[in-house]
DNA sequence: GCGTAAGGAAGGATCGGCAGACCTTTTGGA
DNA sequence: TCCAAAAGGTCTGCCGATCCTTCCTTACGC
């Protein structure tokens, strides 16, 4: 719990002023590009599983309050990068590819941020845990131990770990019954994968980090929502270490 | 710490599938939006005082990364509200008012909306909690702690009582370091203002969320994030009951 | 083979945003 | 005193994103 293990300066409170934030760069995402990002991510994420038949094209611009052809663009684009396949005539449609395409691998100005992503996990992970330590029904934990217990069965194959702890933490924010966290949390596991998929993970870190998750989901049984939030510091906190450790280079370089 | 004292029913993890949030609607906010967003938000939450000079037009549009007739829509919106007042000529400049325009009472959908505001509150300070007590800088802590000495002084004067507040919450996100952190904080404080400034808030009420901070801080210096995260739950907990007490109407309205 | 349900494609209208030049009002200093 | 500099205020043309609408193409089932 001391920051002697912590490999991160301390910060001075007049190193990032509020004001900087006002005056930051304003980045106006298209409907086109929140469209991908969000098809994206759920694809990635396995939210949609391969094999998935997405609603037919003039039914979903119209759950997502866009007009078809901007909604083509980014099933189009996604099709390109090989995420969605789509049939045509009757019983056809758009389908979430099988197998999907490998993942490239992350972007220098993604790994030159991956401490501000971990920082953003830990904020919303560590709330949400609190959250549903407070009020997660019985059935809700009940879905999450059954998760839990799936995973000792995944600790040999990565892909099929990562998709179901992914199951997991979601999970977790369902439990909050907000959609807001739900959204928060995809997010952030996106921006994780895209550090995470690519570095190796031994079955047996694997299964220490399914104990923290038994432990977690332990203290939301017993209503503890300080043991909660101790609990998934633990956890991400080991992810940040072997981050630190296998991305070097990066973590004084950011620094202007 | 139980759920006894908790008037929301529990959720069951079938509630919100986290398919309805990946075919949620899709709003891409307009520059001009996030612009007249992010400056009348500082402005509103005191983080840019009344009277300060912003940057000129055209040094502006060049840190927000925007076209100057996008930005000056923009400033014309804020003037015309009252938020911000202009003066030609050379030592002219945009000037914040002095002093402000009432606040606006919240809308409906505003109100509506209140659970979910305090749900994303709760996971967002909570999470900051934490990572300031892994974290803050010894420096960062002396500010945190001048602010809640000044905050002492201010029981009687509910507006100035809220500006420092908010500076308290806001430093604590500065002292994470993470300036994703500080922008999470100032979106979700200025959330809470639109709930928060119409409401009565007696002395001692503001006394007892002071020694809150105090606790709060208390287990920063201590290095104890457990502390911290329940310090922190307790506090928000307060004002999550008094907009339940006030708001009665809308606790049950909005599920469809 | 015909209707229907799906993806695919093309047109024109509208709007937001950008770039740049130009105008008007002040005021500090040569 | 006067003028250049520094600020806000205005105008025009252009581009790209998005929308709506209509039509085409493919495939399945009756």
């Amino acid at each position: 719990m001391s920051t002697a293990h912590h490999d991160r300066p301390a910060v001075d409170v007049d190193a990032a002023s509020s004001l900087d934030t006002v005056f930051a760069p304003v980045h106006s995402q298209t409907a086109f590009e929140e469209t991908v990002d969000r098809l994206g991510t759920a694809i990635k994420l396995g939210l949609l599983a391969p094999g998935t038949r997405l609603p037919a094209e003039r039914e979903l611009c119209t759950k997502l309050e866009i007009a078809r052809s901007t909604l083509r663009q980014a099933l189009v684009a996604l099709a390109q990068s090989g995420h969605l396949r789509a049939t045509r005539g009757r019983g056809g449609g758009t389908f979430v590819a099988d197998p999907q395409p490998p993942a490239a691998p992350p972007s220098a100005e993604v790994l030159a941020g991956w401490r501000d992503v971990c920082d953003q996990r830990m904020m919303i992970e560590v709330g949400i845990a609190v959250l549903t330590a407070e009020r997660a029904s019985g059935t809700a934990i009940e879905g999450l131990e059954r998760i839990v217990l799936a995973i000792d069965g995944l600790l040999e194959d990565f892909p099929a770990y990562r998709r179901a702890d992914i199951r997991f933490h979601v999970g977790l924010a369902e439990a909050t019954g907000s959609s807001r966290l739900v959204t928060a949390m995809t997010e952030t596991q996106g921006a994780m994968s895209e550090l995470i998929s690519h570095i190796a993970h031994p079955p047996e870190v694997l299964d220490s980090a399914n104990d923290q998750h038994r432990r977690l989901l332990s203290a939301v049984r017993r209503r503890d929502e300080a043991a909660a939030a101790r609990e998934m510091t633990e956890h991400l906190r080991g992810t940040e270490h072997v981050l630190a450790g296998l991305l070097p280079h990066w973590s004084s370089a950011s620094q202007p």
